[in-house]
DNA sequence: CGCTTTTAGTTCCATTTGGAACAACATTGG
DNA sequence: CCAATGTTGTTCCAAATGGAACTAAAAGCG
């Protein structure tokens, strides 16, 4: 036993003392959905989170440019380009030149895209619910609505 | 003018569609903190998002182990390290041997640390104010009993 | 006591990351 | 039409990252 008893430090503990407890609570709460899960997806279906995105955003337009995903992303242009490589050699998208501008091309989700993109989806929706499990349905919509009103100002 | 008149795809319309709503809400606003504040601490005052967290957990505790740190944070042991490395060299932090345990060494942060952590935390609470600035105060306090709610059960 | 297992911290190395420069094309304004 | 400027996507490269192996010390256990 140690002279000097010490506690080992609390997670919990810690995050009330911060002195951006806000920050430190919404990035605590995002990280135990999104760290484990993302590292999950990474290691069974060997995607990573830059590609992720990428099926992400492009399951939900019928078409984009690799400079509307960085743009939705917030992911670095380059970042967005080796996704589009990866994605284009296991046919999980399609690019076609745009006909109208020489410079950009017309990204387009495949079926099997879209078919990874649900199992992910499922599996970071799964984590969600684990992570949130201890809060009321109204308690999540309470939620949902206090984030989204910050979210759009910004 | 395109002849398709495509418009461009807009975060907001973005999140709602999103399968997992909340965890994606979280995600931004965190970003929205978190991300922008970080790249401008780098920018401006050459500290790295471990380092920082290295100093932010010694600040808030008398003597922390690297390991502590590594457990607070998340982060990886060796990332811990290297960071302790640099606080080191710039006299940020402080390292002892711990006389009854010949592995650990006992961390403890410095005036000079100190006063760093509360030029960084100044910012990230500068940020934390400006992006939740929409939310009123009782909003605030709701959102800050959800997350702690959802916090710690995991 | 020895022997195995566990833990703290470091080092090594392959991969990831993102800024910056670049080439190709588009746009603007003379 | 032409020059200057802006935009898209790619490549290059230096730095950051994190898993895994490693050293040293401690703890568990016959």
């Amino acid at each position: 036993m140690n002279t000097q008893s010490r506690t080992k430090p609390d997670p919990d503990d810690f995050l009330a003392r911060v002195e951006f407890r806000d920050a430190a609570l919404l990035s605590f709460v995002t990280s135990a959905i999104i760290v484990p899960e993302y590292d999950a997806v990474k290691r069974d279906l060997g995607i990573s989170r830059p590609e992720y995105m990428l099926l992400l955003c492009l399951s939900h337009y019928p078409m984009l440019t690799a400079q509307d995903v960085s743009r939705l992303t917030g992911r670095p242009r380059n970042s967005i380009s080796r996704a589009v490589h990866r994605m284009l050699a296991v046919n999980h998208i399609e690019r076609a030149p745009d006909p109208s501008d020489g410079r950009q091309a017309r990204l387009t989700i495949t079926q099997s895209g879209r078919a990874l993109h649900d199992k992910i989806s499922k599996r970071i929706c799964w984590r969600q619910e684990k992570v949130l499990s201890a809060l009321t349905h109204d308690e999540r919509e309470n939620l949902a609505r206090l984030l989204r009103k910050a979210a759009v100002t910004n």
